[in-house]
DNA sequence: AACTAGATGAAATGTTATTACATATCACGA
DNA sequence: TCGTGATATGTAATAACATTTCATCTAGTT
């Protein structure tokens, strides 16, 4: 498993691919694959970067899809929701899921410097996590994981300061 | 490793302790324990769960310790960050650290249903996220480990749904 | 006494997220 | 075809969380 996200890619394909996936996602599943949360995917998928609600807001209010926070978030949720797009946690953020649908415990790297976020895969059931909710009784439904601090490309610019 | 958190204690022991241990430490490093700061910790040692910064300039207005935001929030973080509390970045909320000084990579696991929250420890260098950190060159400095689901009691309770 | 660094007081503002309720749209069964 | 119910959208208002800014104070140092 490698971490997706500190790499060059074909950009325009990979936005051209997400959304054809989600599509069909929702056409197999009878979900409403509307404008504005097609839309918001796009954003997300362009971007290729942990967008806050209000900045998703703004390309939607400059495209005349929307001018109310409810817009954004409601269109953030459905795609969080069924596995288009994750919440990033600390920086209070969206990103498009890098692996639709194959995925159910995403971890993301977050770089503190340039705030790029790459996406990968934790296993929280093995391992310390796991093991202390186990002898809890504690039943793991869903997990956060977020790890801080510097990527490749600013390590390499020498600023880990 | 056993999660601290969802069992009974000595509740007042472990108020007394935290804040001498957080007085202890602030001694021999030259750090300032003020009045503000030892009243957050024992807040939050008292109410034994994640709160909200507004939750606790609230205590602190009543006392007459302060009345601005900045007041609490200067407070939890320098508790933070001399690792006495921890924030659960889920709950954007701050809990006394179970564990001083002990735990460089806390994990929480939060009930969805009760907000009851346990403090245990991940090894983020082991497991998956710390393979395609080293493969993608990641420096990992700090971790955010979170696990959502459903408490021993809550589950006892038969709330799970 | 003067200087410095850290801490506090206070006002304003910025950012993120939700509630509430009205309206619209669409699939489905009568 | 006409409801009808479920889902989605429009919009205003507000709630919840967090930071900036600048003035003032205090303790420790020179």
């Amino acid at each position: 498993m490698e971490a997706v996200g500190f790499a060059d890619h074909d950009h325009d394909a990979c936005v051209a691919d997400g959304v054809m996936a989600a599509e069909a996602f929702c056409a197999e599943n009878s979900l409403k694959f509307t404008p504005a949360r097609r839309r918001v995917l796009e954003i997300l998928l362009e971007e290729h970067r942990a967008l806050g609600a209000y900045d998703v807001l703004e390309r939607l209010k400059e495209e005349g899809l929307g001018s109310q926070p409810p817009v954004a978030y409601r269109c953030l949720d459905f795609l969080v929701t069924h596995g288009f797009a994750h919440r990033i946690e600390r920086l209070n953020a969206f990103i498009a899921c890098a692996r639709p649908h194959t995925n159910h415990f995403p971890a993301f790297l977050i770089c503190r410097l340039c705030d790029s976020v790459a996406e990968t895969t934790s296993a929280p059931s093995k391992g310390l996590l796991g093991n202390a909710a186990r002898e809890a009784g504690f039943v793991i439904e869903q997990t956060v994981v977020e790890a801080i601090g510097v990527c490749p490309d600013c390590r390499a610019a020498g600023l880990p300061a």
